[in-house]
DNA sequence: GTCTATACCACGATAGAC
DNA sequence: GTCTATCGTGGTATAGAC
């Protein structure tokens, strides 16, 4: 699963076949059949082992005590990004290869997915209570463009160039101060 | 090639058959060869177009004269949205399957790319200069997460519940000011 | 410029030996 | 639990008629 969960990443789900992923782990294709029904049955475990890391990565953030509600805020980021590049190639497979997935394994995915998408919608209206976040933040929004900025990191995100803590700062601090200096607007 | 690149867009480059392209349009599958030499020669073609939208639009953008800094700004995140969704399927196409696409392909791609990128790290650094944004905003992550929440729009943007305009202005603003209050930080 | 027909290959999947 | 062998299908691509 882990060999294949990385081929899902870097060539997608069609575009690795049955024989490519057997013959990373060195086995045959055949093999595969003992451990999974279909090649559709072994995308959905992946998929769904992705949102698992996820869960877990934010129900630690969540468990953790924090100085400030940045703070908090900041590592429930950082925790997305560890799911992200930390603990296998799962979330990333789910992330990436989701959209266009078979439609049975989506419609499969979608609940246990819609799960872990409450958890940061409740995260941002603590976060509205608190008066951390604006009260008229459209919090829809505003979590899919957080996501948007921390899952499009996966096509450019090199550990060599930069740590995930500090992408995660970076993009925290962004998300409820923006780059701008407050004036021109 | 615009029901390719749509086909690309719901299912992937490798999940769309040539079979299924030419069905769509009304075709045998070996008609195809008359207008391209391979499928991957037809996926270039897409993406080259992808861009050249983008490019176009942003151009149109920068003519146009503005009140502010940040109508100018907003201006070209509107510009980029039309892109994707207002001038054909290519530049949804692009974004969404320029990451998996064949080396070779990508590789003749990746040189005009990158020139509609400098044209964002431009702005961004005029944005600078002039007090716009912050001295010390770090322009290459700051773009990738303008693209990341401005792409990734793909995967939940609906016409019928928002309209372009309205979430260009949600994304300018938030890039530059974030959704916090200011507080606890 | 599109057709029919087809070559050739790789795909997912199955059966049965070991 | 993995192998060999193979089936049936559908993939890209080509040749030649119209």
């Amino acid at each position: 699963m882990d060999e294949a969960a990385h081929l899902f990443v870097v060539q997608g789900f069609d575009g690795t076949s049955l024989r490519t992923i057997a013959n990373t782990v060195g086995m045959k294709a055949g093999s595969l059949y003992y451990h999974f029904d279909s090649k559709n049955a072994l995308l959905e475990a992946i998929l769904n082992k992705g949102i698992a890391v996820m869960v877990e990565a934010f129900d630690q953030a969540q468990a953790q005590p924090h100085a400030t509600a940045f703070d908090r805020f900041q590592s429930h980021v950082r925790a997305h990004l560890g799911a992200l590049y930390e603990n296998g190639p799962y979330t990333a497979a789910h992330v990436t290869t989701f959209r266009t997935a078979p439609p049975e394994v989506r419609d499969a995915i979608v609940p246990i997915r819609d799960s872990y998408e409450a958890k940061w919608t409740t995260l941002l209206h603590q976060l509205v209570e608190d008066g951390t976040l604006a009260a008229d933040t459209p919090i829809g929004l505003a979590r899919l463009i957080l996501f948007g900025a921390m899952n499009t990191s996966i096509e450019w995100f090199d550990a060599s160039q930069g740590t995930l803590d500090n992408l995660a700062q970076v993009i925290s601090r962004q998300f409820l101060t923006g780059f701008g200096t407050g004036d021109t607007q």
